[in-house]
DNA sequence: TGTATATGTGCACACAAATGCACATAAAGC
DNA sequence: GCTTTATGTGCATTTGTGTGCACATATACA
C-alpha cells in the first residue's frame, strides 16, 4: 500500500501548483478560459517573459494545454486531466484515513462496546 | 467556482509532498506506524537533524503529529487530515473535468445527435 | 552529580527556482 | 521589402530550499 500511495505523488504536478503566480494564472484561466500570453499576463505584476515560463511549466506538469494560432500561443486549462490525476491521489490515499490514525494501533477492531 | 477552486490550494500541505526525502519519510511512516526521528532516519541517507527539519515540515503542513516521549519524539501520519485535505481539492476541482475542457467552448449542450 | 543518548537549532554552503531585462525568432500588416 | 506585435530564450541576479556539521538543550541512567 505504501508504494501505490507514495507512487501517485506526482511531484512534477504538485509543484507546479506551489507557485503563487502559477495558482494566479490558473485562477485567471479558470475565469476566462482560453487565452493568449499577453492577455493572460495582463494585470499580472510579472514580465510577460516569466509568466510564458510558467505557462511552459504548467503545460510539462499536463495541466495546460496550448495552441497556436498566428503569432500568439494560446493556454487552456486541462480540467480533465487535473480532476483525473487528483482522483488518483486520493484513490491512493484512501486506505490511510482508517489505517493511518495517529499514534492508535489498529490490531483490534475498534468496537465501541 | 474560481476562489474556491484556488482557495483550497494550500500550499504549504502540497509543498510539504514535494520534497523526495519528505516523501521518502512519509512512505516510511506508513509501513512502520508510527516511529521516532532516530528510528525513522535510520537507513536513510541524510543527517538526522535534516530528518527532524522535514518531520517539523511536516508537521507544519499536518501532515503529521508529534508527541514527546521521554527523550525522544515519535511522529505519526495524520490520515485523516492528510484524505479530507485531499479530498476538499478534489471536491473544489471537480467541476473542472466538465467546464475546463481545452479549447472548447461549454455554451451549447454537447448533445451527440 | 556526571555521563550518555535523543532531538532540535545556528550557521555556512550548495543548489534549484523565480524574476527581469535584453534580444532572437516568428508571424501579421503596411 | 520594412515595421509592428507576440512569444520564447540567454543571461545575470535574487530568493528560496535542502543539506551537513557543530553545538545547545533536554531527558534518562549510573
Amino acid at each position: 500500500m505504501a508504494e501505490a500511495a507514495i507512487g501517485v505523488l506526482d511531484t512534477r504536478f504538485l509543484k507546479a501548483l506551489t507557485d503563487p503566480a502559477r495558482v494566479q494564472i490558473v485562477k485567471k484561466l479558470i475565469l476566462l478560459g482560453a487565452c493568449d500570453v499577453s492577455t493572460i499576463a495582463r494585470g499580472l505584476s510579472q514580465d510577460r517573459s516569466v509568466i510564458s515560463r510558467h505557462l511552459n511549466t504548467l503545460e510539462q506538469a499536463g495541466i495546460t494545454a496550448s495552441r497556436k494560432e498566428g503569432r500568439q500561443v494560446f493556454y487552456d486549462l486541462d480540467g480533465p486531466y487535473i480532476v483525473n490525476k487528483v482522483s488518483l491521489i486520493l484513490e491512493a490515499l484512501q486506505p490511510m484515513a482508517e489505517l493511518c490514525l495517529p499514534f492508535q494501533d489498529i490490531s483490534e477492531t475498534g468496537d465501541a462496546a
